[in-house]
DNA sequence: TATGAATGAGCCTTCATTCAT
DNA sequence: TATGAATGAAGGCTCATTCAT
């Protein structure tokens, strides 16, 4: 973000920065509205009034959160997504998610929670990230196997649930799964797809 | 509920009944934090008092709305499961499962936030539904497929998700997936894994 | 309000009374804005959310005290009106007015800022009171005088912002006006219309 | 303000200026209170940081624009208060009055809310404009008719107020008045006292 | 069994002010 | 001379909970 040699504005902590780690952090075990701004802005070592100066509102931190995870996740997604090999391909997108989810799991709390509440979802701008991902999904899909067109997002949708649950259920280390084990099972649908379709013609 | 003229008893807890149900109704579409007391009385049109009267506390509330709905969903479950043919157990756990929660969105949704908020889980003693759950579903695998111990949790929990996501999904009417096909998406994990592994020797 | 004999339920303090009076003397010398609900609560022995579960909101207490005032004043400066001689019946009001804005300084204090605040204005829904007591004065000068139409509301204007003023300047204390020698000031308009308008016809 | 090409010499304290005139408009609609030092900042099209560089608070930058205004009234006021009729000199002093207030509601504004606010009062240090208008109007009333010594302030507080009232009001445009029928108006006060007192004898 | 007035902790937000640059 | 990031006090409001009746 800075080129090197560059002098970074002495003392410039950068407190927008901390306060997105900050909520990233406390975000992953926790609700939004079960999160303070009081807390968040302690976690960042900041003033309550700087969350303010530099989002606006709660509401607007959380949603940039959420973007900038979103964007995040589908850069990368897409990108292993157009592996030669379909197959390979998908099983690639889901150890990159499981990862993820690893890492910022304030992320798939996040989307979790979109899914829920009915307002919230409006709150992200743009197609959901819930959209962007199935669709992700059906495109890989289809250099697979041939798939009915009613079936493509019920399946997409499935595979989707079954990551994002999984690798919550992991990061939230209430259990114990292992990561190669976890992205079989859900290949699993993929390998029923393949046991009961005809492969793509491609 | 009750037929015309069948005179309730006592007229005895009625209260009672009336908030539980105010409270699935709400709760089939909000998060439990968003919903006030106040709200969940005004809607069974009675006294804010008497939820406290009833229940001691809103957490109360929701505890027993959610063993209410678990012990319900748990008991069909594992009625279902015990059908002879396992494929079919499975296939009939899952329709009833999407009948379910499209029945009482409320539970679904507070089951999704249990996995959700670290705090929140503590909330409903004994073991979790989804622990109960994945033990039903890893039972009738085994009499299906022969499954190495270590794949066991993660198949049951993927198969979980899945279905527990594309139920919430089909509920919130967002999007508009077929029930049938989205039981059929669901069961592909089967597929694949009675493509992939050798039969139960039962 | 109550039947004589009627036992209060005892302890009763009423709190939405207490509140009101506290808000009239915060409110006598202070505008609304810089008044907190705080201080409200406090001066009225009375918890801040007492204030929330009484009147709804700040802007809701001041205006049900803005209304409550309102109906007291044209309720009587209605009846003094009446009265046979128009001349006498405008000094009564003026003297009616004096008092009212010496008992209750609040009153005045929130009609000034009516006229003020463009947005405040609309707080106060129905005819603004300014409207009400020009047409009231209207009334009693038309029996007093022939006025043509366009001077109408102008005359009304300025003997209504005369008198709020003076009865304002004088509750504040802040300059010792005689209350006699006020009326007669103020009255000096009526004066000059009957110097200069001819009688009315009736 | 400024011709163009008259290149302001060290196009110093261009600011304050453009302080003064944001502030100027905002407070023509609006109470002090509620017009924030970064609203007045943003319009004057500086940092927030300038407001403070240049009046030391947001209480002084509204101070200075009251002495500033209520210098510019007085001594307009004064001028022509020395008109050699006295009548026509307060029929001057009338329609500059309403003049001025078109032009610069936030003054009318500011002086209303310095009659209402006890602590505001103060911040205005020296003679408040009340009582340099009342004096002067005293001065001019005096070389018209013979008044009883404790009549004086009465009388001018009362043509103070109508004034003042009825020009606020005609500049908040929600009542349309005619200037002129309102000055007169406003000068039936001083018919009424031709009328009912002694000519001065000068 | 039920009520509803009252409470107080806690929340989100605004805003005048400071200060290093 | 000017900036703007940061602050912290204060404000309005919500809400789970208590309690006298």
């Amino acid at each position: 973000m800075m080129l090197p040699g560059a002098r970074r504005r002495v003392r410039t902590t950068d407190s927008k920065e901390r306060l997105f780690e900050a909520a990233m952090e406390l975000l992953g075990s926790r609700s939004p509205e079960s999160v303070s701004v009081d807390e968040i802005a302690a976690a960042a070592g900041v003033s309550k009034g700087t969350v303010y100066y530099n989002f606006g509102s709660k509401d607007e931190l959380v949603s940039q959160l959420l973007s900038y995870g979103a964007q995040k996740l589908m850069g990368e997604l897409a990108r292993v997504a157009s592996a030669e090999d379909p197959y390979l391909a998908l099983r690639q997108m889901l150890e990159f998610a499981m990862d993820f989810v690893a890492s910022y799991p304030a992320f798939a709390h996040l989307w979790m929670q979109e899914q829920l509440d009915a307002d919230t979802a409006n709150a992200f701008a743009g197609t959901p990230l819930n959209t962007q991902v199935t669709g992700l999904i059906i495109e890989v899909l289809e250099r697979l196997v041939v798939l009915a067109p009613e079936q493509k997002l019920s399946v997409a949708t499935s595979i989707f649930g079954a990551a994002l649950f999984t690798a919550r259920m992991r990061a939230s280390g209430r259990t114990d799964l292992d990561r190669e084990q976890t992205v079989r099972a859900v290949l699993l649908t993929v390998d029923g797809l393949r046991a009961t379709r005809p492969p793509a013609s491609n």
